[in-house]
DNA sequence: ATATTTACCTATTATGTCAATAGGTAAATA
DNA sequence: TATTTACCTATTGACATAATAGGTAAATAT
């Protein structure tokens, strides 16, 4: 179940996009927008700037923007981003995470299929997509 | 993400559904078979009873059997009962669980979509899918 | 220069879930 | 009556979630 690292962050993109003037916007005007906390905020725009999503930039004037065009990004690399890999189970989430019944396993056809049809869904989602 | 309880149960189901011979089989079998331990799938196996997927017998000759034909389950009802509704969002998950924010909401309508599409796969699926 | 604004950093906390383990009771059969 | 089996209650360690708290560094306006 996506947690409220990823829903918080898709409302932080889609408050950003929607004031995408060129400037920075404070994480403080987005927190009162959203009606969400600016001191959990801060934790997950923090990790949004670690993984290239935003820019953020300190002082009078500073605050968060986008990096791109708000058309370029993907519902599912941001979920991504903030949740971990979208996987439906473990053995799928990390290469290095194998599984010594891989072999045998019998629902693992399964799990690969969905998995595939989620990362089409999300990542064939844009964030203009959201705003319409 | 799938948790053991719901990867085990659909184990426990395919086992059941291979030593489908209308006697019981002792969970012993099935762990031991399934190299699980047998006290963790007690509990599982107590919620699949609850859940009117198996039937158990106590005493000799007793164990766990399928109530219905292997073909007329789906691998959706198997896992919602072990890990709840399949839902993408706490907030689609329960009719109880009514948010503030659902009448603008820009985002409900994805996650809509995306658990029917969920609901759609695993409900479509059927546990002799699995054997093959 | 200095005050103000803002991002950024580290730490802590309460609550809950996950994946088991442990030991016992009740039921059914040989 | 002994044995086998399901069924019941309780506990545990590890981890994740959703925050809160207080402080530091950077950038700008005056």
């Amino acid at each position: 179940m996506i947690s409220t690292r990823g829903r918080y962050a898709l409302r932080v993109m889609m408050d950003l996009a929607e004031h995408n003037s060129g400037s920075y916007i404070p994480l403080k005007d987005i927190a009162s927008r959203q009606e969400i906390s600016k001191k959990y905020l801060e934790i997950i725009v923090k990790d949004m700037v670690a993984g290239g999503l935003i820019s953020g930039l300190s002082g009078k004037g500073g605050g968060y923007k986008l990096c791109r065009n708000p058309e370029e990004y993907s519902v599912g690399e941001i979920l991504e981003l903030m949740e971990g890999p979208l996987s439906s189970v473990a053995c799928l989430a990390e290469s290095t995470n194998i599984c010594p019944r891989k072999d045998t396993c019998r629902t693992l056809t399964m799990w690969t299929e969905f998995d595939n049809m989620v990362h089409d869904f999300f990542f064939g989602k844009k964030l203009t997509d959201l705003i319409r």
